[in-house]
DNA sequence: CTCCTGTCTAGATGATTATCTAATCAGCCG
DNA sequence: CGGCTGATTAGATAATCATCTAGACAGGAG
């Protein structure tokens, strides 16, 4: 076992590449990678809590500092909704010792800044 | 009636703006209108509705270049995909006679691109 | 006016989703 | 081990959504 962060099932889910929308006209495929980053940005909790994940001091944060705070939804909603934006490959989680962590996957949320970068 | 282009109900989805979603906590009213223009790209055929408007030489597309082509869904089903693009505030449309053509809002998906850049 | 073509609306249906409660799993501590 | 807390999974339910067919509406052409 080599790699020092993995934990929580990923699916590496590497993406063509980003030039913007307008330059050249979507493929089928790529459209529905792309798809379903979107559409894991497309819910009001979800945006927040990744909007709290990116803007962690450290770099990550805990589940501990997301659940139940000023969201008004129960602790497995808030894991239904990190484990949509870790499958959509926006995010990824690492559990240490009790707590587990997550971090944003930069490169991918980069890629659909470039997307839509008119 | 001054100005010239409105036609086809587009509600004026104005957005707060433009921090990335990095430098701050959104607060749920943010994050719900965002939510519903990342909504709205979360559709396969919604991203390539939008990649062929955005890429439109003129800034602009007409609907006839749009349905049956590519896209393996009926006429009244890409129909219903522009209506949801245009209701998030993401395109906006307009009929000349018989033809109605669509083109990008070109703020709000800049704004969307500022706030995913990390 | 009447037909034809382009686009949209209405209504129905099957699939997906957001949320909950209950139950399970992982790790710590006495 | 046995119990405790944090986090996830399982299963159920109500709501939303993507798609279709049928029908309506707009505008141009005969």
């Amino acid at each position: 076992m080599s790699k020092r962060l993995v934990v929580l099932d990923t699916p590496a889910n590497q993406v063509a590449c980003c030039p913007p929308i307008a330059e050249a006209s979507l493929d089928a495929a790529q459209a529905t990678d792309l798809a379903r980053m979107f559409k894991a940005l497309g819910d009001p909790i979800r945006l927040r809590l990744l909007s709290r994940i990116t803007s962690a001091p450290e770099g990550e944060i805990c589940v501990c500092d997301l659940t139940g705070e000023d969201f008004d939804v129960t602790g497995p909603t808030i894991s239904h909704h990190l484990k949509t934006l870790r499958e959509a490959g926006l995010i990824e989680g690492e559990r240490r010792g009790t707590w587990v962590y997550y971090r944003p996957v930069v490169a991918n949320l980069r890629q659909l800044a470039a997307l839509l970068a008119i």
